[in-house]
DNA sequence: GGCAACTATGTAAATATTTACATGATTGCT
DNA sequence: AGCAATCATGTAAATATTTACATAGTTGCC
């Protein structure tokens, strides 16, 4: 699938990085929503990635003697990742959800105990969708322009409040469920 | 984190299954949309599960001689999922999804290109949607009781829709950005 | 009886990801 | 000057996942 690959790819070719930018990157507000990598991946996958071709790096001196590299895509690499960025693919048939998979087995649960799992996971969701619906306001009030990675960045970040808003208000069914029978649908709720 | 190893006690715990069967749970339309795992990841894993005592099975033959073998949770099995099944956890950092991956980058794209993309996914994931509620509509009528296996896969089969719904407005969104600008928010349309 | 689709189980190899081990420099603060 | 937080890069080992290789029986249909 080579997903990495691309995710460097692309971030290098908005800007040179190093190494250590692109771990940041991962871990920024945006990006960290749709997908991460740890360093442990990032540094071999650079290497492969000079060792193809698609980049290449000049070493800085940052102070007094450290050492980093600053990478920077070649135009193969800019290609390699234009063709894959173009390519129409799929959808994907599953999205890991480990919550979905407890709520799938919630059967072995007592109501109260599922209904504590349930609220816990609300309370983060929601504290995560106003986050997130935070900075969609505080970054973006005007749209951002086409071709500019701004609205890349907007679009996904939308994509993110939009997910999470859902989110809690499938955890917000869950527990009305769990606690009031569904409305208009009386509920047997002795066991 | 042994996920998968939870997943299918999680299974073999609502009733025996063969490592075939517990392929096809994770093949099905409930289970298939917020988990997944190759044959040749399960077989290993019945393995390892027996090995560790959680489950145990009995060689049943099917037909003349097809050997097939029935995997039973154990009373340790029981109890291993049950203390998994109850821990209350942390929401994951990252859901990854490579097509949002994809519009993170889109200033790679002319507008028609990434457009091609946006009706494409858009075209599927309705397809999607539409799927996953008419299941919803034809085996949930009436909502399941708890404490059955039914009130599980209807949550999640709920949850599903609404996840496959919000996807295909965030695209709507998406594609009225790319081809009108923001309603109320003049865009420069010219690069 | 032949054939296709499906049932059934496994291993091997490659790829992807996480967690742990390991080291050292820089910056800003007190 | 000392300290903590951050910058910076790497490897090792374990775990997870996908794709390919490999084999064989069963069922239903023509």
């Amino acid at each position: 699938m080579r997903n990495l690959k691309y995710a460097i790819l692309g971030l290098v070719n908005r800007e040179p990085m190093t190494g250590y930018d692109i771990k940041k990157a991962f871990d920024s507000r945006g990006l960290t929503n749709f997908w991460h990598a740890e360093h442990s991946q990032i540094y071999p996958e650079m290497k492969k990635l000079v060792a193809e071709g698609l980049v290449e790096y000049e070493t800085v001196i940052r102070g007094e003697k450290l050492e980093t590299k600053l990478y920077r895509i070649t135009p193969a690499g800019k290609k390699d990742f234009h063709d894959w960025l173009r390519d129409d693919v799929e959808i994907e048939r599953t999205y890991k959800d480990v919550f979905r998979l407890r709520t799938f087995f919630n059967e072995s649960l007592s109501q109260e105990e599922y209904l504590k799992l349930l609220r816990s996971q609300l309370m983060q969701h929601r504290q995560k969708r106003d986050m997130l619906r935070f900075y969609l306001e505080t970054d973006f009030s005007t749209l951002p322009r086409f071709k500019t990675k701004q609205m890349g960045d907007y679009l996904v970040l939308d994509g993110a409040v939009r997910r999470e808003t859902t989110y809690v208000e499938w955890l917000e069914h869950c527990i009305d469920v769990f606690e009031n029978g569904t409305p208009g649908e009386p509920v047997d709720l002795i066991e």
